[in-house]
DNA sequence: TCAAGGGTCTGTCCAAGACAATCAACGCTG
DNA sequence: CAGCGTTGATTGTCTTGGACAGACCCTTGA
C-alpha cells in the first residue's frame, strides 16, 4: 500500500471505488460537490479516501439507480432508507411465468439457501439434475431465468454476498457448458448462423450462455465471442462467420448512453441483411427503440423472432 | 448516434477509446499534451473526437507498454516504426519448455492457421483431441501455455483480429470446461482447499481456469469465483469455503500499482495460515516481490509450490 | 562493481466551470 | 380530459491547467 492513507487502512482511492462500484470518478466528484455524498476523508496528499462503508452505500445506490431511481432523491438519503427502498423496489413487473413447470418462489428459495451453504458440488449436482429432469429449454426458460432475479434481488437486499453471486453464476456456468459441450455440432448449411457477444463495457456473459443453449438446441451453429468485443470486431466477426443474426446481451449495468451510441454504430455499419438482437433486462432497450434492432426483453422472446426471422427468410 | 461528429461517422468519444483502448481519460489528454498525439479532431461542442485509425495506434501502443517500452520513447514515434518494434518484441524472454511432449512452433502454427480458417467446431475438436492424447496436465502446460502466447503475439503483430483472439478464448473455455466436468468432484476433507479468483481489473479468466485443471486433476477442491472479484469479498470467500490457498491470476493488462496495492491489502486482511498466490505473466509480480505473496509466473511452478505448501503443512 | 543521489518521466488526482441530453411539470389546445 | 409543446431542473460527462508522488534512468562516488 502506498501508505498515505490517514489512520484506517479500511479506504479506498476514488480509482479503486469506480472499479469497485461502477461510478465513474467524474460522477463520485460532482455527486460529493451536489449532494454532499460520499464525502470521503483525505489522506495526507489530499486525496480523497472512502472509507469501507460509504463504498458500501455506494454500491447500494448504483443499484437502485440501476433500478430506475433518480440520483436526486436518493443520493442524500441515510442508509436506512436506502435499504427500505431497496425493500420494497423490484427491478422490473415481472410476469410470472404460465408454463406448467414453472418454479415457485420456495424453490427458488431453497436454491438460495443451497447457495448460502457453500456448498459448490451440491449446487451443481442440483442444476444438473433440475436440467437433466425438465430438459434445456424449460430449465433456461421457467428456472434459470427467475432464479437470476431472485438472485439479484437478494443481492439488492443484502441478504446475498457477492462472492456467493459470483460462485453462483461459476456452477451455472458450469453445467450450461457441459450441456453444450454434449450437444452435437450444427450443420455447415443449418440456417440461420447466430454471433453471440456483448458491447465494451458490458462484462456478463451469462444470459449470452443461456441464449446459446436455446439456440444451439434447436440445432442453430452459433459462434459464441464472449464479452466485451469492440463494435468494429463484431462487424468483422459477423463477416467472417457468415452470421445471419448478431445477438447481444445488456444488463444494466452498462451506461445506457453508450448503450444506445454502440448499438446506432453497430446497426449502421452491419449489413442490412444481418439482423441484430438485443437481449436482456437493460431498462434503455425498452425506454428508446432503435430502428434495426429487435429488443428480446426475456429469452421467452428468443422462439418467436426466430420464428420471424424465418417466415421473413422464406418469403424472399 | 448523438450526432455532434464533425463529418465522419468513424469518431470515438473519449470515453469509447478509454473502453477500447484501456487507456484512461486522464493518460489520453496528457499524452495529447505532452507528446502530440493522440491528436483527435474536435466536434461541433469541442469534444475530442479520435479516428479509427489513431484508435487502431493507441492500442497497438498500450500492448507495447504492457510488454515493457515506455510512453516518452513510444508515443511519438510512427505506426510504422511502431509495428516494426512490435514485430522484433517479444513478451517475454520465454524458456522452452523441455518436456517431451512439448508441442513445436510448426504446430503452433497449423493452431494459428486453424483459428484463421473460422471453423470453431474443428479447433474444438483439434483441441479435444490433443488433450485425450496427451493428457490434461502436459495439455496445459506444454500446448496451451506456449500457445497462449503465440495467439498473443501473432494479434501484436497483427496476424490475428481481436474476434480470432476472442473466438479462440472462447473455445478453450469450451474444452477446459468439460474436461473438468467430467472430473469427479473433491472429497470434502482433501487438502489444500483452493480459492480461485482475479481482482477487479483483470478480466481475463483462462490462466484461472488453467490452474483449476491443474489442481484440479490432482483431486484438490477447488471453488472458482471467476474474474473481478473484489478485496474485501476475496477474504469473506475464502473464510466461506475453508480456503487453504488464495490463487489470483493476472495478465499484465492491469495497472501495476492497483495490482500491488490490493495484493498488500489482501494479504493484510486475509489470516496468516492463508497461502496467497499470484500467478500470470505480469511483469511487475517480478519487478516488486510482496512479502507474503507467492508469485507463480508459470504454471509449470504450479506443482513444485504446492510440494513446499504440502511439506510447509505437513511439519506444524 | 555496486550503492546512492538527483533529475526526469509518467500516471493520476484536483478544482471549477460548461454544456447537452434527459426528465418532470406545467400550460395550452383540440 | 387526452395529447402535445415549452420550460426549468437534473445529471453525467467533458473541458482546461495545474500539481504531485512514485517509478525510472543516469551519473557520481566509494
Amino acid at each position: 500500500m502506498n501508505d498515505r492513507s490517514p489512520s484506517n487502512v479500511l479506504t479506498l482511492s476514488i480509482a479503486a471505488v469506480e472499479r469497485d462500484t461502477g461510478l465513474s470518478k467524474d460522477t463520485l466528484r460532482v455527486w460529493e460537490r451536489r449532494y454532499g455524498f460520499p464525502m470521503p476523508a483525505r489522506d495526507t496528499g489530499g486525496e480523497r479516501a472512502y472509507p469501507l462503508e460509504q463504498v458500501e452505500k455506494l454500491r447500494l445506490l448504483k443499484r437502485l439507480l440501476d433500478a430506475g431511481h433518480r440520483p436526486g432523491r436518493v443520493v442524500a438519503l441515510p442508509l436506512h432508507d436506502l435499504q427500505a427502498l431497496a425493500e420494497s423496489t423490484v427491478d422490473l413487473p415481472q410476469p410470472t411465468s404460465m408454463a406448467a413447470t414453472a418454479w415457485n418462489d420456495d424453490e427458488l428459495l431453497a436454491y438460495l439457501a443451497l447457495l448460502k451453504t457453500h456448498d459448490m458440488p451440491a449446487l451443481r449436482r442440483q442444476l444438473s439434475s433440475d436440467l437433466l429432469r425438465v430438459g434445456l429449454p424449460s430449465f433456461v426458460c421457467d428456472l434459470l431465468v427467475p432464479l437470476n432475479r431472485a438472485v439479484g434481488e437478494a443481492w439488492l437486499r443484502g441478504q446475498l454476498e457477492i462472492f456467493e453471486e459470483h460462485a453462483y453464476t461459476e456452477a451455472l456456468q458450469a453445467v450450461l457448458r457441459q450441456a453444450l459441450s454434449t450437444l452435437p455440432p450444427a450443420g455447415p448449411a443449418a440456417r440461420p448462423r447466430v454471433l453471440l457477444a456483448t458491447l465494451p463495457g458490458e462484462p456478463h456473459g451469462l444470459g449470452l450462455l443461456m441464449a446459446e443453449a436455446l439456440l444451439a438446441i434447436d440445432g442453430l451453429p452459433c459462434v459464441a465471442m464472449g464479452v466485451q468485443l469492440p463494435v468494429w470486431d463484431i462487424v468483422r466477426a459477423a463477416e467472417a462467420y457468415r452470421s445471419d443474426i448478431v445477438t447481444l446481451g445488456f444488463t444494466g449495468c452498462t451506461n445506457p448512453n453508450h448503450t444506445v451510441d454502440a448499438l446506432q454504430e453497430l446497426r449502421s455499419k452491419l449489413p442490412a441483411g444481418v439482423a441484430l438482437w438485443a437481449g436482456g433486462s437493460a431498462p434503455v432497450l425498452q425506454r428508446r427503440r432503435i430502428p434495426g434492432v429487435t429488443p428480446l426483453p426475456d429469452l421467452a422472446d428468443l422462439a418467436p423472432a426466430l420464428a420471424a426471422w424465418r417466415q421473413a427468410a422464406s418469403a424472399e
